[in-house]
Parts: C-alpha cells; sequence; structure tokens
DNA sequence: GCATTAAATGAAAATTACTTTCATCTACTA
DNA sequence: TAGTAGATGAAAGTAATTTTCATTTAATGC
C-alpha cells in the first residue's frame, strides 16, 4: 500500500542508480518526514547523519527521485517548491498545514465532472490539474485558538 | 462586472499610490493581455511603450498590484511564478494553456463538500485551496492535432 | 502656474536559489 | 580485487529577485 524506503531503494537499484551514503541519507530525511520540506531543509537534516554532503547532492537527488515519481512538489502560492515523499502511488492531492507543514495525502478530487464541464464550455483539452488545500492541522490549532476565527479564503 | 482599467486607476489613486507613466504602461501590458506573464515579458512589453523602465519598477507594480488583488498567481507546478490580471473580483480558478499561456477563468469549483469531509476527516481548519488546470486551448490544440492524444494527468 | 515634499524611479550592488564544470572518488560488476 | 561508469563536492557560473541610494517627479497647497 504505502511506498517504503526500501522500496525507493530497491527501485534505485533496479533503475541503475548507485546507492551512496549520500542519496541514502537524503532518502530517510524525506521518508521520515510528514511535511514538505525545502531543498534547504532536507540539506540541514542530511548534514547531521552525513556531515560532508554537499547542497549540489541534495539538488540531484531531488532531482532524481523527482523523475522517478517517488517524491511530489508542493507549490503553495507562486514560491519556491518544496517536496515530499509519494507515499502513495496513486493519483492523489495535498492538504497542507501553512504552520507547521504536515501534509495529509487525499485521493477521491472529484473533479471529473468539473474537468468535462470546463472541457465542453471552453474547448479547451485538459491534460491536468492541480489542486492543494492550505489550513491549520489539529495541533496547529490548538496552539492558535485565536486563529480559528479566521475562516475566510483568498476570495 | 469586469475590472477596467480606469477602476484599476481610480483604485491606484484612492489608496494614496501616485499614477506614474512607468506605473501606467506595467497597468496597461497587464490589462491588455488574456495570458500569465513573467515580470521579464511584462518588461519587455512595458518597454515598448516606456523606453527606459527598469525591471525593479516591474517587480515593485507587480507586488502593489498584487496586494492591492488586481492581480493572481499563476502557479503551473513549481515554476516561477506570472501574474494575471485579476479580472473577476470573485473568488474563481483558472484554466490555463500550457501551450500559448492563455488563461480562462472560471467560478463555481464546488469543492465545498470536498473541503468539508476533509476537514472532519483530518481535524484540519482549511483556509484556502488552490486549483488550477491545464491543457491546450482550442487555437493551440489544433495546432499539435498529435497532442490530442495525450489524455493522461499526472497520475 | 509654481514651490514643496513624500513617494517613485533606475542604476548598481547584493542576495538567493539553483546549475554547470571538472577533478577526484567510490559503488558496483566481473 | 581491479576496472569503470557513475557520483560527489568545491568552485564558478547563471538567473531571478531584492536592497540601497542618489535623483526625479506626481500630487498637493498656495
Amino acid at each position: 500500500m504505502e511506498t517504503t524506503l526500501e522500496e525507493m531503494v530497491a527501485a534505485l537499484k533496479r533503475e541503475g542508480y548507485k546507492l551512496t551514503p549520500q542519496r541514502r541519507a537524503v532518502l530517510r530525511v524525506i521518508a521520515l518526514s510528514q511535511s514538505h520540506l525545502t531543498p534547504a531543509i532536507i540539506y540541514q537534516r542530511a548534514h547531521r547523519t552525513h556531515p560532508g554532503i554537499g547542497l549540489v547532492t541534495i539538488y540531484r537527488t531531488l532531482n532524481m527521485l523527482h523523475e522517478l515519481g517517488f517524491i511530489c512538489e508542493v507549490c503553495g502560492e507562486g514560491h519556491r517548491p518544496s517536496y515530499l515523499f509519494r507515499r502513495i502511488p496513486q493519483h492523489h492531492h495535498h492538504l497542507v498545514c501553512s504552520d507547521c507543514g504536515t501534509v495529509v495525502n487525499f485521493t477521491h478530487c472529484n473533479l471529473d465532472s468539473l474537468e468535462r464541464r470546463l472541457s465542453e464550455e471552453t474547448g479547451f483539452l485538459i491534460q491536468e490539474h492541480l489542486l492543494e488545500f492550505h489550513g491549520l492541522c489539529p495541533k496547529c490549532r490548538k496552539q492558535m485558538p485565536e486563529q480559528n476565527f479566521f475562516l475566510g479564503g483568498k476570495g
């Protein structure tokens, strides 16, 4: 069901990539986190178990993992991309905590009928969609009770 | 119904901003385009009617317009942000042509029930969502008939 | 119209995020 | 265990954006 660190390792080898300690370190950081991580954060963490790792290696490993489909990009309104272990292989989207960064996956976006309607109305050939929900996870919600009154979106 | 260039100009003045020829040039470029534009493209176009305009001014004007809510950001999977005249003031989303960049707005995303379900299931307080459809507009679709066979999303 | 002034501008430098280059190293294969 | 293709990291390079600051100018009041 859920992709594991071991499966990632196996896939890397299968695809002909070498399994270096640096790559292991990056994989570990990604597989252990429930949040979306920037390259800089991944670098910091990987550095703890593997001092001497270079930021370049982080970028290269992220590219590789993205191409292999093991990580997702979180977009969050025009800022720099951050990355996330793709725990479930099927089509899904993310519910992102804007405070701590925790991400919950959800499948069944039910956008098919909307997609069909838009396609008919506009003549567009729709190829993909991007959907993300942003808010506060239960923990962060408790820590900021005043925020609970703010229910408005961006309009 | 639709926001006009004149309304933008009026709002700027109302908010205490000065109406400089540079700002006029940027407003014009944005109001005339049906696509999302990068700062670099806006710079190029504004340069035609106002040679000597600096790229810094583009960035500053875009920030201002974004804060005032006159432009939307288009995200498109982790790349650099590009901007778009917010023609309709209400909550809406974008259908973006991945070839020519033309954007069609649509309201009624019908995400309320999904949002409620997710909120119940996860305990998240959902504050906003990000939704974009990407595909080929009718014109570009005709120009690349071979693309019509590619209907798969990112899975 | 004209002086005043706070805000806006643009050149240049600084910053940030990322990519490329290249000499060295190392995980894997035979 | 040697050979080798692929991986690494330091350093340089690139691109996008921001900051700094001296100069200019749009709007206001006279």
